[in-house]
DNA sequence: AAATTTATCTTAATCGGTTAAGATAAATAA
DNA sequence: TTATTTATCTTAACCGATTAAGATAAATTT
């Protein structure tokens, strides 16, 4: 069961190293799991994605769909094209600036999806209800603090050669 | 700064929201990271994964590789060609049984990639540093939770239509 | 031992993403 | 107002992953 995930990560205590490999764990299981709920859908991953943003946001812009997903726009004119052939979202032409491409869900596109996070809200809502608020609000604090470290690292490479 | 992330999740307190949206921010990102750090090696994000594997484990066949890192066989076929290419690997057949390849790093592999990760493993430290033992205990068990929780849900999936 | 089955890797076809060039509409300049 | 520049989406060429078929070696059966 368990492996050799001291790695690089020798100045940790084996309790932290734990930590750190769960936390790993986590990024590569949540990815896993969107792309298997996907498949249950239908659809692809980024497909799934695209749909879920806009069917949180409300009708967006081809190009705001790109900006908001990090898709390029090249991308997101596929992905509109295969959810609107599978129905789950219309294209329209914005009347106020005819270069914009409107998207907005599909009537009923909501409900085609949700069934599918029933278990998993239910089994997360199981899993926060252990911790009283002061131990949520610590883990909080800790997983912002990796959020935040992990987008300062980013900058820091990416301003670097 | 900050967004409408209710969806669907309104049975749970706000502070526990917030919890869940920083949980999927933290796998976005580290995706995100582990991009970046891979075209900085020159590499794309999966035959980095191949590679850091392989300095972990030491030598495997392609067939281990693949069951390693949930790539398909044909996919690590590639990605050894490239990492041969990039003089990352070697392949070898294995003389017991010719059927197999076994792949092991080069001379120096390890060493060519370590030092990208020296800031992150510091900022690392620096984070898990502010917590004692039995915090960082409560921050595992629920890191674990949630990695318990996901598996079985996709277990559950899997297993249905 | 020869023939069949099984195991392992590679190859080929397809799919979806990126980048960059192209088409069309709006904004700006001359 | 016409010409140029800018903005937005689409298209085309390329890259890498998946699936499935193919090649080769080992194991098993007869």
């Amino acid at each position: 069961m368990s492996r050799d995930h001291s790695h690089l990560f020798s100045d940790l205590t084996p309790l932290q190293q734990d930590l750190v490999y769960e936390l790993r764990q986590n990024s590569a299981r949540a990815v896993m799991l969107h792309q298997l709920i996907s498949e249950k859908l239908g659809l692809n991953a980024t497909d799934h994605k695209c749909l879920d943003f806009l069917n949180r946001t409300g009708p967006v812009t081809a190009g705001q769909l790109a900006e908001l997903t990090g898709l390029t726009t090249g991308a997101v004119t596929n992905v509109i094209d295969r959810l609107e052939q599978a129905g789950y979202v219309v294209r329209d032409k914005d009347p106020k600036d005819r270069r914009r491409v409107v998207v907005k869900p599909a009537e009923g596109s909501s409900s085609r999806i949700s069934p599918q996070f029933e278990s998993i809200m239910q089994s997360t809502l199981q899993i926060l209800s252990r911790y009283d608020e002061e131990q949520t609000r610590l883990i909080l604090e800790f997983i912002r603090l990796c959020n935040d470290m992990t987008l300062a690292e980013m900058e820091k490479m990416k301003n670097q050669p």
